[in-house]
DNA sequence: AGCGTGACGAGTA
DNA sequence: ATACTCGCCACGC
C-alpha cells in the first residue's frame, strides 16, 4: 500500500457523478409530461447551453435513466433500434403520431411533431 | 495542449 | 422521397 500520491492523473471520476451538463439534460427530459415530447434541439435551447448533438449523447449515454422516449430527433423519426419500444410508449400515452401512408406501409408512423411538441409549459417564470 | 466524436438540425442537390 | 454537407458544442483520449 502506499501509494501516496499521484496527484498527478485523472480526476476523481465518481461512477456515481454524471457531467454537470448530463444531468441538467436528464432532467428536462423528466419535465417532459406524457402524451408530448421535445426536440433534442428544443432541450438544447431550452437549456440555452450546447446543442441538439450535445443532448443525444448525454441520451445515448444515460438516456436509460429517463424517459427517453419523450426526447425525440426534429424529423419525428422513431429512434433506430427501439422504434416499437418508444411506439409502445407513445400509443400508451396518447402521443400524436403521424401514420404512415399507404405507400410506404413498410415504415413505422412518425412523430408528429407539430401537434406533440411540448414547448416547455412556461420554463421561465415570469414574474406573474 | 489539441482532435475526433456524436439518440442532431437545417439546407442543398 | 433519399443522400450529402456543414455547423453545433460538451467530453474523452
Amino acid at each position: 500500500m502506499s501509494q501516496e500520491s499521484l496527484p498527478s492523473g485523472s480526476p476523481p471520476e465518481h461512477p456515481d457523478a454524471l457531467p454537470e451538463y448530463a444531468e441538467r439534460v436528464l432532467e428536462v427530459a423528466e419535465l417532459i409530461p406524457p402524451g408530448r415530447v421535445m426536440t433534442y434541439g428544443d432541450v438544447a435551447e431550452w437549456l440555452g447551453e450546447g446543442g441538439p448533438r450535445q443532448v443525444g449523447r448525454v441520451m445515448a449515454l444515460y438516456g436509460g435513466a429517463v424517459p427517453w422516449w419523450r426526447v425525440v430527433r426534429a424529423d419525428g423519426v422513431l429512434l433506430p433500434g427501439h422504434e416499437l419500444r418508444a411506439l409502445g410508449h407513445y400509443r400508451a400515452e396518447g402521443t400524436p403520431l403521424k401514420e404512415a401512408s399507404r405507400a410506404a406501409e413498410g415504415h413505422l408512423p412518425r412523430l408528429d411533431i407539430g401537434g406533440a411538441r411540448w414547448d416547455g409549459g412556461g420554463h421561465t417564470e415570469g414574474h406573474t
